[in-house]
DNA sequence: TTGTGACTTGTAGTCCGTG
DNA sequence: GCACGGACTACAAGTCACA
């Protein structure tokens, strides 16, 4: 069974890695504390739509984008 | 400049629609105060996307197709 | 049937550190 | 560079009366 914070935390892992950049200076890049975003890539947190959506622009997707790289939730 | 917890309000009211049901009939449904997700639906909260999984469900969609949804989110 | 203001409680989110 | 913890503050979750 699935969780949703993992999934989307491995996403975010996924596309960070892509860009190259490390949790602290892709954090500090949006805006974000680097323990909480640190906290959301390891799907122990809860994130609101609003912080998703920093982190999603941030890394130069879009929201379908982003869920069509999560098979789960197809 | 659009605001992403209207967007995500008006996705769900659209997706409701088509199911024929109430606010309080769908909330009900999914386990939620029909009050509260009365005030996502309008734009107001910004919610958790614990709590968008469950609505999504509820809407028999998936995150992919409810995003795709919103021109905005493209 | 739906919208909203007001409220309490739990946790999201911040900031300081550590190995 | 990353995982984790303690101690905070801000805000989402959840509920209610009333319109």
């Amino acid at each position: 069974m699935s969780n949703i914070k993992i999934e989307i935390g491995q996403r975010i892992k996924q596309l960070r890695l892509e860009t190259g950049l490390s949790q602290e200076k892709f954090a500090l890049s949006i805006g974000m504390d680097r323990t909480y975003f640190a906290s959301v890539e390891n799907g122990k947190r809860n994130i609101s739509i609003v912080n998703l959506e920093k982190i999603i622009n941030g890394l130069n997707t879009s929201f379908s984008n982003f869920f069509e790289g999560i098979p789960f939730t197809q």
